[in-house]
DNA sequence: GTCGACATGTAACCAGTTACATGATTAA
DNA sequence: TTAATCATGTAACTGGTTACATGTCGAC
């Protein structure tokens, strides 16, 4: 049997720090694991099924007044020691990393000037609009001692996203100053 | 009928540079839009099919002595039309980043300190390695005024390596001093 | 009474990868 | 003769998304 995809590992990790239901494990991924890992909403449930399948996890449904009731997911010590022989495998898989927006600019030459502009732009601004947004969850933990590896994972988010910033900014002034001559 | 994928656009915008076979994209690709749009070989061959099947290039055998003989893609007014309707549409998909080694530090609490250094410092090496190999390229294309815009792609690309280096080698010794006290 | 947050899923689809299969030609 | 490069694909799989479906509960 082979080893099951990254992202039941993923669903496996977040269950370590509490045990969770499916909606409350997509809200929190939502805020942390989701700049680099986000699965969608249905198949963190599908994934969850997984996990109680392999004996990774287990199920039990709490009932709710003044919420509809839910399905409460605890990681096992099977599951705990799935995930670190995970995480201690030298083997990491290799990122993967693809964007639209510079397979375009590759080919800038058949572009309309403007939408080209209007397209780093745009990239600019949403590389600010992150930017802002990662500041902000810095600011509530970078001195949580308990988050230190999460805070590590942020940091690589800030400074991809001030590069990313810093770039679209720069080609902007390029592609200005070559429209204007 | 949908807009077909984003790779069907790849391959399409390759064939504007000259006519080409699936072997000679494989191999282009992999030096150019490879770093941040790479398709396996064989779903370059199954593009290149729906192409001709949708009218936007042609393809014609050509025999070869000296080599094995290849088919040929050309492409068509009509694929030059699809291509820049797709490539001035203001709607840019969203870049997907995905990322194993960040997940894995995430829960880095539960690692043995040992591993988690040997990870990320293979990634420092890694970051290391693809800088080496985009300057390579820098010092080729940075003068080319016919490669100005995949030139712009390339700048991208090294941004965000000596982000990723420079980011490696500050978590390193974060780890480290840690681990000494 | 309707909107939004809470809550869980199914079914259909699809983009893309992996492994496999085949064969020509050239250079060591 | 063996490896490397050139050359083209098929078939099976799978990881993952999208759209749909259903319903609770509280607040306005």
């Amino acid at each position: 049997m082979r080893r099951p995809p990254t992202t039941t590992y993923a669903i496996l990790g977040m269950l370590t720090f509490a045990e969770r239901s499916g909606y409350e494990l997509g809200k929190l991924i939502e805020i942390s694991i989701g700049y680099f890992w986000s699965p969608a909403k249905s198949h963190i449930y599908a994934e969850l099924r997984r996990l109680v399948e392999l004996g990774w996890a287990t199920q039990h449904e709490v009932e709710q007044d003044h919420r509809p009731d839910k399905r409460v997911y605890t990681i096992t010590e099977k599951g705990h020691a799935a995930l670190r022989e995970w995480l201690n495998d030298p083997e990491v898989e290799p990122e993967t990393f693809r964007s639209p927006l510079l397979l375009k600019l590759f080919f800038g030459d058949l572009m309309d000037p403007g939408a080209l502009h209007a397209q780093i732009a745009e990239a600019k601004r949403q590389a600010e609009e992150l930017l802002a947004e990662l500041k902000a969850v810095e600011g509530r933990i970078e001195h949580e001692d308990s988050l230190r590896f999460p805070y590590m994972t942020l940091r690589c988010g800030l400074a991809h996203a001030r590069a990313t910033r810093r770039w679209a900014r720069d080609t902007l002034k390029g592609l200005e100053e070559r429209s204007a001559s």
